[in-house]
DNA sequence: TTCGACGATGTTACAGTGTATCAGCGCGCA
DNA sequence: TGCGCGCTGATACACTGTAACATCGTCGAA
């Protein structure tokens, strides 16, 4: 289930930052903005953000639901898109699945997701030269930019140190 | 229905050329890689170069359908991923939809997206400055791309340009 | 020519993703 | 107490994508 904990931690792990720290910063953003922090919201944050990997809305409804209680994958929508306007939650566009975010940024800063296409895990950095470089071209093209995605699928630095697990 | 063709030619346009180079192009490429370029695949193409904006699978298979004939949209899908296979189409990960390719690239060399949010057509463009400094950003991570997508939502020129129509 | 291999297409079924709509619930506030 | 408002539950449905199998056409070999 959570196997990968313990591999990926000590993988130049910049993204992946463990609950705690996630629910932390989610209650201090919703304190500040004056939003409410409902129990489904820290939910699904949790689950989101005990997985280095990209869940689904319904990976998560099922991993809510259990024998007495059934968790419908419309809320986890609502609460994912609570969260993802609030900056504590990303939308993988490539995947169609979520990660927690692990750390406060400047909305969208130059923030780059890569995906390890061996072990599934999501690093997040962030890249001021290419978001530079975003600016020049996109001013260029005569553009007025108001969000981006940069998604980068291959093999993390923990896959490629141990190849093959023969 | 297309009724942007003309009101985006003017446009700082790099990236919609119109059907008859696609197929060209098309023909082109199948021919050097000796591929089959199929009625299916030819009419698949024509349809989605024929518009700016990206189109969905079953978009395409409704336009290929007509009273006599239907198209369903799993033809859709695979001549789709022949046409993006073969560097012919693009798909939109941000949009699940597709758009054709304007011009030959070498295989992703740091292709941008611009989507327009409110004409909704696609602009394409290519800089190899960010390619560079993704490249470093990647190596400083240790991590090995094979394949990125690089696409911005904002405002095209000609929508900035001619702001309301009031 | 006939046969078989192979790739493309047709067809059905189904899994996965996301939204619309309405009803009910909890809580603050007049 | 009653009202408003935001959150949640629940059902239904639309959209996106894939699996599995049948069929067809073409090309090359026997």
């Amino acid at each position: 289930m959570h196997d990968h904990a313990g591999t990926h931690a000590e993988a130049g792990c910049h993204g992946h930052h463990g609950p705690e720290e996630a629910l932390a910063r989610a209650e201090a953003v919703c304190r500040a903005r004056d939003l409410q922090f409902t129990r489904l919201r820290r939910d699904v944050l949790e689950v989101v953000a005990s997985q280095a990997r990209p869940l689904g809305a319904y990976d998560i409804a099922e991993r809510l639901s259990g024998p007495g209680k059934r968790v419908a994958a419309v809320s986890v929508y609502r609460a994912l898109d609570f969260l993802t306007e609030n900056g504590l939650v990303h939308r993988i566009a490539s995947r169609n699945a979520f990660v927690s975010c692990g750390h406060a940024h400047t909305d969208g800063a130059g923030l780059v997701f890569l995906i390890c296409r061996n072990c599934g895990s999501i690093d997040e950095t962030t890249s001021p030269e290419i978001e530079d470089q975003l600016g020049r071209t996109l001013a260029k093209a005569g553009f007025k930019p108001s969000s981006r995605i940069l998604e980068v699928e291959g093999e993390c630095g923990a896959c490629l140190g141990k190849p093959v697990e023969s």
